[in-house]
DNA sequence: ACGCTTTTGTGAACGAATGCACAAAGTCAC
DNA sequence: GTGACTTTGTGCATTCGTTCACAAAAGCGT
């Protein structure tokens, strides 16, 4: 049972994490008309050291040719297969303030796989109107989001304060996958995902690493100036 | 020299990164006039195991009673001189798009330790515009922002295709920590932090496994038509 | 046809992070 | 003051992820 013949079921999360960079990357080079890579090339473009990205690849399969590399198009199908970036993900967005608007405004979305197809808030005085070409919906008509349009993927830009409330209805309506980008810690039932991003903590990470460059370059020489500030 | 007496160098990465998810469940325990917590009631509002909990506190020292808990303003004080939230760091935004334009009115950063000083952008067009409250400045007051209020963090916020000509800037201003959310691989000297958030990346991640759970209800029940959808 | 060069794919060693289980250390009731 | 109870801090085992190093496989020139 856990031994697949087609030696493909159980991608580490670590190496799913890494997958998109690599298509990013690989995308890259397809614009530039590279139609073949080394796996030396592709970890330099990805930010990643060719041992990592090989073993990460060896995970999907054998889409390599020793002695020369990887075919650039053809890895980049076999990866966005496997991230099931070959169909197009229905993606609704809740909560149209600053966050919400911006996101809903990205064009980012549309170029890898995902297509906004709803904009939702609770504050009724928002619904009509229109962001980045969409209404703004009520809560509401979540369940014909789901039932319609087969929605399964949605974002939270909603303060902290609704966000477990938010969430609670997303979930109720049968999604299965949140994006939070609420300063807080979501409760969900099994067999939902969530990943949550948070501009305060990534901040707060370097806040740290700095000081400690600070207190290093304070301990070692006092003395420096220009370099150690 | 690695053995340090005071026992707190080298606090693990993956603790450090959980440490501003602690702080922000203090702070809310503090808010409502909670003073002493257990490690398994923190935990809880941290989304986190009490063992690890417990493994991640001990790397910062002995803050604990036995028997007790832990004392909610003293525990989120240590965290915080820990992260360098003691000070405020000062924070400028660069790429005044849409979603700098987002962040710049973000309130998140200012209750959590950091001051935006100043919003930059390459286009001219934009100089001197007003954006919540502050001036939009161009890139060549890098060096006195650096000299004159110590900024050390930047955040980048432009399309892709300038990220890394504006983080070469920002470097050679002197800043040494950067939050990337241009969709591309950020190359710098040693001594300078990068932390990136990508949007789509994580939509990709969830995407998978989202098509995972799709392939696993299809397999074990094809029928099933309310539920695996 | 054959050896030389290149680069993949992977076993094995290593290191980091997590989870478990319990002794040590404290509080509290009486 | 003493014993029962609670909760921390941590050694140990395990799992997960990364790095190393090299054999296996492919192309190429002659």
């Amino acid at each position: 049972m856990t031994a697949d013949p087609s030696a493909r079921r159980g991608i580490p999360d670590a190496t799913v994490a890494r997958l998109p960079e690599y298509l990013r990357a690989l995308t890259g080079f397809a614009e530039r008309g590279i139609t073949s890579v080394s796996s030396e090339e592709l970890a330099a473009a990805s930010g990643v050291r060719s041992a990592k990205l090989r073993k990460d690849l060896s995970h999907l399969g054998s889409y390599g040719v020793r002695g020369v590399g990887y075919e650039v198009d053809h890895l980049a199908y076999q990866i966005s297969r496997e991230l099931g970036l070959t169909q197009d993900w229905p993606v609704a967005i809740v909560g149209m303030g600053n966050l919400g608007h911006a996101l809903a405004a990205y064009s980012g979305f549309a170029t890898r796989g995902f297509r906004v197809v709803a904009l939702l808030d609770q504050d009724e005085a928002l619904h009509g109107q229109q962001i980045a070409g969409l209404p703004v919906r009520p809560m509401d008509t979540l369940d014909a989001l789901v039932a319609e349009e087969g929605l399964a993927i949605g974002v939270i830009a909603t303060p902290a304060g609704s966000a477990q409330d938010v969430c609670d209805q997303l979930v109720a309506a049968g999604v299965s996958s949140i994006l939070n980008f609420a300063p807080c810690v979501l409760v969900v039932p099994d067999g939902v995902d969530v990943r949550k991003v948070d501009l305060s903590t990534e901040l707060q990470i370097l806040a740290f690493h700095e000081q400690r460059k600070a207190l290093a370059s304070a301990a070692l020489g006092p003395v420096a100036k220009g370099v150690a500030k």
